[in-house]
RNA sequence: GGGGGCGUGGUGAAGUCUGGAGUUCACGCCGGCCUGUCAAGCCGGAGGUCGCGGGUUCAAAUCCCGUCGCUCCCGCCA
């Protein structure tokens, strides 16, 4: 690569580049200065090498010698050499050499910094986005940005190799109010007319099977209006792709080399095939949620056969009127009495009515404030359903179904999810239900309503239960992503907006474009997107996803560096045909008065 | 839309419960000394609207009300 300003990396240097000279640019990441002799911990993209300025080799001026700070840019010309006796550094990866420097020249003075440069230092996150530029020269975060390189880098060499083509599809599309909000644009030409952000390219791509591509892939900025969390962004990065003449089982190959090749790449780790799968029916029966975290067992046991005949009058109550009795053994707790309701009140604050402890005592008996109630043959069930071993603490929650699974879910992660990310437990969860029941009791697609059922009729005759082809893939409880095969038949998709509720009229006003498209002869087809925000933050170790993504939001949707979002002029307004509501400038004018 | 946590010199924290002089610690910054350090060391110094507004009080970083910002979570995310 062409390089005029300097000749090699600070942090590429080795024993073996000892007695050669070298020119380096970069940053003073530290400065030690001992009257006399100068040491400059010199950093740039490549990593950190120590610079030592000895006044009798005049680098420069004294004025300059003295002057550097923290953060300047300045340029080193020198020569390597071993470290002299027993200076070498074991903890820096070029610890065993320095640069003796002959020319110091300083490129670019820096202002005192606002936080020091530092992975050791903490520094709230609100003032690190808004000297992001600063904050990204932290190895840690630099890191984080080479894994992610990495990671998109294979994902590429992959679809490649399997012959895919990638595609770009637009980011101004027309709005189609169902699932997440959409990102709105305005329109000048057309005022009053508004563009929306994709949430994703799925029309699109379908599209390109229509057109013969047959193998599409892309990396997609994908947009959802929607509140934000540790592991959700306004703007988040995609690897989208779809094939032709494709199954399940196709893409799930596929994405099992896409998962091996990127972990290879970044963790150094081969991961064992096939990945386990897991329907999604036993992962709501066993784990109590969609995407479980399978690094730890504490599975949720059924316990309806033990209490079948019970005389406990609040589980005979909840079986009575077809709720469930189940129940985790979370382990050797070794929690107090108070700890104990601590669990208790949680699982209130999750949504059960109440939650029954009980603790396995060394004669192989439970110890519970509600073991009176219950006969020996259920408490000896109880425990060998739990596979109890003295000190273990069982958790047993009884109401409606729903609500057990998703309490029991939720306190099995509380009680069991691993600390680190040393482990890697990646799974397909498979055989996703078509729809499910919003609050008011009508079917909404649990996927989106492209996604094929596996059985026209059956889907016809009792959709409640009628499964699909959509699947998702989780790494250690997250959702990494998901996709499905798609309806390629008019008809099929026709019935399926039929069961939605969606009219012939409101499908064609909507997605009309669409329909027509797949009666010209659409292959059948599958794809699949993979969130690559989530993948790298997990690989890496990290909590949130901002510390993958360069230029984040905020959890309110601002940038704290460049102010956005913010006020436009009242001539741009006019020029797009939109104005802001009276209410908004009412609040506006509010916030003023106030001094805010 | 709702719940929790946080906001104190440039940075991070302690102080807040139980009101009493802007008090403390570490880092950074500025100056001095110092030629082998590597989170250099020693000496000295500067630096504050305790997020903001209101209230209670003789007295508020501390108690109360409101508000803003950041964050975690629920809702939401087909």
């Amino acid at each position: 690569m062409a390089e005029t300003m300097k000749t090699h990396g600070a942090g590429t240097l080795r024993a073996t580049d000892a007695g050669g000279e070298v020119t380096l640019a970069g940053w003073v990441a530290k400065r030690r200065d001992h009257g006399g002799v100068v040491f400059v911990d010199m950093r740039d993209a490549t990593g950190i090498v120590q610079v030592v300025l000895n006044p009798e080799d005049a680098p420069a001026s004294e004025a300059d010698l003295r002057g550097i700070r923290s953060e300047y840019c300045i340029r080193v010309t020198g020569t390597v050499r071993l470290r002299p006796g027993d200076m070498a550094n074991p903890d820096m990866p070029t610890g065993d050499v320095e640069v003796v420097g002959q020319a110091m020249e300083i490129l670019s003075p820096s202002n005192p910094l606002p936080f020091q440069i530092d992975d050791r230092i903490d520094v709230e996150e609100a003032k690190r986005l808004q000297y992001r530029y600063l904050d990204l020269r932290r190895p840690a975060m630099t890191e984080n940005l080479l894994a992610r390189s990495r990671a998109i880098r294979v994902m590429r060499d992959v679809m490649e190799g399997a012959g895919f083509l990638e595609v770009e599809t637009p980011t101004l599309i027309a709005s189609t109010p169902e699932g997440a909000r959409d990102m709105l644009v305005p329109s000048r030409l057309r005022p009053g007319n508004f563009y929306a952000l994709p949430q994703s390219p799925q029309l699109f791509k379908q599209l390109l099977m229509i057109s013969g591509i047959e193998r599409y892939y892309q990396i997609a900025r994908c947009y959802r209006d929607e509140d934000m969390r540790s592991d959700r962004q306004l703007e988040f990065a995609q690897l989208d792709f779809e094939g032709s003449f494709w199954g399940q089982e196709d893409v799930l190959e596929t994405l099992e080399e896409i998962s091996v090749a990127v972990t290879k790449a970044i963790r150094g780790v081969d991961l064992e095939r096939p990945f386990p799968r897991l329907t999604w029916h036993e992962a709501m029966e066993r784990y109590g949620t969609d995407k479980p975290d399978i690094r730890f067992g504490m599975e949720i046991a059924n316990l309806d056969a033990v209490f079948g005949e019970t005389g406990f009058k609040a589980f005979a109550g909840v079986l009575a009127s077809g709720g469930t009795v189940r129940g985790i053994n979370a382990g050797p707790l070794g929690l107090s009495r108070s700890g104990l309701d601590g669990v208790s009140s949680r699982a209130q604050e999750l949504g059960a009515k109440g939650l029954v402890w009980m603790v396995a005592e060394e004669d192989g008996s439970l110890r519970s404030p509600v073991a009176k109630f219950l006969s020996e043959a259920e408490l000896a069930d109880l425990g060998a359903a739990f596979g109890a071993v003295a000190g273990d603490t069982l958790l047993i929650v009884a109401d409606e179904k729903k609500t057990v699974l998703d309490v029991l879910g939720q306190l099995r992660l509380e009680m069991g999810q691993p600390e680190g990310h040393d482990e890697l437990a990646y799974l397909f969860v498979v055989d996703f239900p078509v729809f499910e029941r919003n609050e008011d009791g009508d079917f909404v697609a649990l996927h989106h309503p492209f996604t094929s059922p596996v059985d026209v009729r059956k889907m016809r005759e009792d959709p409640g239960h009628a499964i699909s082809k959509a699947y998702d893939l989780v790494l250690n409880g997250s959702e990494l992503g998901s996709g499905s095969v798609r309806i390629h038949d008019p008809a099929v998709q026709a019935q399926v907006f039929e069961i939605l509720g969606i009219s012939d009229e409101d499908a064609d006003r909507r997605f009309g474009w669409f329909l027509e498209a797949l009666r010209y002869g659409t292959p059948p087809h599958a794809g699949f997107a993979i969130g690559i925000d989530r993948l790298v933050a997990i690989l890496q170790g990290l909590p949130n996803i901002r510390e993958v993504i360069p230029f984040p939001k905020t959890q309110t949707g601002a940038d704290p560096l460049t102010g956005s979002p913010s006020r436009v002029d009242d001539a741009q307004l006019r020029e797009l045909g939109v104005d802001v509501r009276p209410e908004v400038k009412a609040e506006w004018a509010a916030a003023e008065a106030e001094g805010d």
